[in-house]
RNA sequence: GGCGGGGUGGCAGAGUGGUCAUGCAGCGGCCUGCAAAGCCGUCCACGCCGGUUCGAUUCCGACCCCCGCCUCCA
């Protein structure tokens, strides 16, 4: 049995679908206009995982996972480099989606872009205006009126009159209510017409709130399972999202809301404003792609995590040790019987709102017994393969380049490790250590086993 | 100020009313020509103060500190 932390209610609750073996989920997606830094790759992993994790407890599921493709830091970014905004957008798309790739994400069922749904998103609006719930403000912006919304702060538990109490934003006397937010924004001058889409209000476009209401509910439907993001959407994002479908609709929107944490920075939030942020490309630099994904996933989804470079070889030296238990063993993906020990126990930890650290202690508990002869590596690769995990070639795992780069190529490795053996076998000791020295200060670790020399970057 | 989440061993990070997280790092040993890897052993914990309890890191209360949201942000 599945149980998921809720943040609409603050508990962790059974997982009840629905519609009974399907399950819809929506999260939200990235805003391209620049590189995916780490915190996005945490969104990609963490609800990548979810995905997976639902899929092997048999439900059919419907994956959405958005892309922002026109807001206000687009339109900006494409006009300081003189492109147009779809010539960024799908750069940058190109750039997310490899560095999804890398990072073992399984792509979701549907990856829309708000640009293809802004019908949609008029019809909400006008929904909204007919209910009076949105209003055409003097400004010529659509706005929607917060008041009118009786659940307005059920997510975040926030009260409308405290949020206006630590009102730090200059009131815009446009709106009836200083927490009125945008959701059709009237076309200014200067603006490209790739920015601008007629509608009744006018030349302009929509807000970015407007977007998920549309796309979700078009792909998914008025009323679905799960809906996720970072934790800093909570307010104001998704509980926007709520007023505009509720409001709308007036069907309940969403049944379970999950919130990954942040990544931090010496103990802050890494974000863009910030500027302390570090791309996944950069990291690639130095790190396998799949190093990150351990990192991410050694840590629960909802605790904040730690990022530096001591942690990312530690998360480097821990996965080591799994991927060495299997190496030399030829494991193959089997299928799992959830009913046997250490499964079991391995699904009671991702059935307990998706408790990876738990279901990776298992991984070693399986290495363990790998290492002391047993046969369990079928079932560690085919567990860890759950996680996305420990499912490249071990030797090129081993010795791949990534990290410090030595400049030796493999065959020139080999031919040294070839010479240091035939001195070891002439008990010439002296050149078999000065060889290895050589290696290994070129990075190049040996392990000498009963069958032979392997080696590895270290 | 309002709302929310936290403070676990050298580091990272789960969890639990009373026997073990797990990984990395350290130390001693086995193995090895020496290493590496592996194995065995070992060191280092639950912010502070009270309360409940036979017993609290775990429950309750106060306090201190940290982080996030309240403005675009995954």
């Amino acid at each position: 049995m599945l149980k998921l932390y809720n943040t609409l209610t603050r508990k962790k609750e059974e997982f009840v679908p629905i519609v009974p073996g399907k399950v819809r989920m929506y999260v939200c997606g990235m805003t391209v206009y620049d590189y995916c830094h780490l915190g996005h790759a945490r969104v990609l992993v963490v609800f990548d995982l979810a995905q997976r994790w639902l899929k092997v407890s048999s439900f059919d599921v419907t994956y959405v996972r958005n892309v922002t493709d026109i807001e206000d830091n687009i339109i900006k970014r494409a006009q300081e480099n003189g492109e147009t905004i779809r010539d960024l957008t799908e750069r940058f798309i190109r750039f997310m989606n490899e560095d999804a790739a890398a990072l073992g994400v399984e792509p979701p069922q549907h990856e829309p872009r708000a640009t293809q749904y802004v019908e949609e998103m008029q019809a909400i609006i006008e929904a909204l205006e007919a209910k009076g719930l949105a209003y055409h403000a003097a400004d010529g912006d659509v706005n929607f009126a917060v008041r009118k919304f009786p659940g307005y702060g059920k997510l975040s538990g926030k009260s409308l009159d405290e949020l206006r109490a630590g009102e730090r934003v200059a009131v815009d006397q446009a709106k009836q209510d200083p927490l009125d937010f945008v959701l059709w924004k009237k076309a200014k001058p200067g603006e490209p017409d790739e920015a601008k889409w007629p509608s009744k209000w006018g030349l302009g476009r929509p807000g970015w709130h407007i977007e998920c209401s549309a796309m979700s509910c078009k792909l998914l439907g008025e009323h679905f399972d799960i809906h996720g993001g970072g934790a800093d959407l909570q307010f104001p994002h998704h509980e926007n999202e709520i007023a505009q479908s509720e409001g709308a609709t007036g069907k309940p929107f969403v049944n379970y809301w999950m919130h990954n944490g942040f990544v931090r920075v010496d103990n802050e939030k890494m974000s863009k404003s910030l500027g302390n942020f570090f791309t996944i490309r950069e990291i690639l630099k130095q790190f396998e792609a799949e190093v990150i994904r351990f990192f991410i996933l050694r840590g629960h989804y909802r605790s904040p995590l730690n990022y530096s470079d001591v942690q990312l070889q530690d998360a480097k030296n821990s996965l080591d040790r799994l991927y060495r238990a299997l190496r030399g063993k030829q494991a193959t993906l089997i299928p799992i019987d959830w009913s046997g020990a250490d499964a079991a126990v391995f699904k009671a930890a991702m059935d307990d709102d998706f408790n990876t650290p738990e279901a990776i202690a298992l991984l070693f508990k399986l290495s363990d017994e790998v290492f002391a002869g047993g046969d369990k590596a079928d079932l560690l690769l085919s567990l860890a393969n759950v996680l996305g995990l420990l499912q490249r070639d071990n030797e090129s795992y081993f010795r791949s380049s990534n990290g410090s780069g030595d400049g030796l190529t493999a065959e020139a490795i080999e031919t040294l490790i070839a010479a240091r053996n035939a001195a070891r076998k002439a008990k010439d000791f002296g050149e078999a250590d000065r060889i290895r020295k050589q290696l290994s200060d070129a990075n190049i670790v040996l392990e000498d086993g009963a069958s032979g020399t392997i080696w590895r970057r270290g």
